[in-house]
DNA sequence: TGTACATCAGTGAACGCGCGTTCACTGATGTAC
DNA sequence: TGTACATCAGTGAACGCGCGTTCACTGATGTAC
């Protein structure tokens, strides 16, 4: 099921097997294949289902193992919201990039705007364990550093909130946002797309049949759109 | 601390204490101080701190007591999400019922708008927990069925969603809404209050100063009034 | 009005579980001379 | 190029904890005759 764990089964018996594991794992691979599986975990059950010896079984290794990487159950925690908060970044920056259309075309900033929606809500909904999880941070932690924090994933991305902010400088160049409304408005924008990922997924409104939902969607489509001009 | 122990305490030492505390306990105490004991740990610590076996300490009963009034423990969440709930309507209403106006009067109507948007607001931000666990609902609950359900607390209230949409058809006969843009704007509304709590209480916003939280409400508000007209 | 009995709502004791975390240890890896 | 040694990253065993839940029980309360 899951490509985590660090096995040692390769066929050579004469060394033992944990030796040979030992040898075999290469520099920071624990680490890594703790976060993954911790992954994993928050993607099945969000942030509470992340239980530090789940994860090392995951990965093969003893409990105590993790505590040469993390100092405790909420260290690992924070490493996986920020791997969750990651893979949202990364579809909605997927998503954006699918949009054909030059910079400045006040069509295609417009649709690239939905794309960001669209990609926050579609995460929400395939992933509601990992979205559970990039915000829900156990306490303390550098959200506003995108740059690779003391956890070194490669290669972090523009976070959400500042792909939102480009999209609608992209709006305000094209002239489809003046000047005026462009300042703070990432805010109600961002809250509204959140609050229906929420109300919708886990909340309240999490039992509407889909027709409804496309229609709120809609609706909510709208309401974004006149409050832009 | 709490008003919740239904102590036997009373004096009278010839009856023992096991004998007198049942003898006093009138019908459906226990089960109305487990939910209080629960809200209050709720209020603390959020939905996971719901703890059955706490909860009935607090009541001064023995941990399977519990057992004759909720099948396991997540009923007893779910009570304790709905008082919740509750507690937030109730919230609510109060601060629209202390604007004053009279119905008809777009400006009243506008200003009673902005009174539910606070309350939710104000809520979520001085009951962080209590809030979380009023959305945090274990699994399958009649969130549509405002009458007293098999809780039995009484006059429940409308719900927060029957609140706002109540002050919407206002503003629609009010005429500062038409009639075309009034379908199913409730929901972008409350989506963007709701996440605007969110967000900026356990989430990415929560260390935002006072003063950049004034702002980011204003600049809410303002896209809010936008998207009306 | 008094008695017999069913139901309700507690008690007392125990269960198994899985968790996070700490200890002293040991083998493998990388570095200095 | 080979050896001595420090550091790194695992192992094995154990801890205490508090949780939800189940069992057989018993006393108090309400009802029928």
């Amino acid at each position: 099921m899951l490509s985590t764990k660090l096995s040692s089964v390769t066929s050579d018996g004469s060394a033992g097997e944990a030796t040979e594991a030992r040898r075999r794992r290469p520099r920071g691979a624990v680490r890594e294949g703790l976060v993954a599986a911790g992954l994993e975990l928050a993607r099945a059950g969000g942030p509470d289902a992340v239980v530090l010896r789940e994860a090392v079984r995951m990965v093969g290794v003893v409990p105590n193992a993790a505590y040469r990487h993390f100092a405790n159950r909420d260290e690992l925690l924070a490493a996986v919201c920020t791997a969750a908060m990651r893979e949202l970044a990364a579809r909605m920056a997927a998503g954006v990039g699918r949009v054909r259309g030059q910079r400045g075309d006040p069509a295609a900033a417009r649709r690239r705007l939905q794309a960001i929606g669209r990609a926050y809500l579609d995460f929400a909904r395939a992933e509601p364990g990992l979205f559970a999880t990039a915000f829900a941070v156990p306490h303390q932690h550098a959200y506003g550093a995108p740059g690779a924090g003391a956890d070194g994933g490669a290669e972090p991305g523009p976070l959400p909130l500042d792909q939102l902010r480009a999209v609608l400088d992209e709006l305000a160049d094209a002239g489809v946002l003046s000047r005026r409304r462009r300042a703070g408005i990432e805010y109600p924008i961002w809250s509204v797309v959140h609050g229906l990922a929420v109300l919708t997924g886990q909340g309240p409104l999490r039992d509407a049949p889909d027709a409804t939902r496309r229609h709120i969607e809609e609706v909510t489509s709208a309401f974004i759109e006149a409050g832009l001009s």
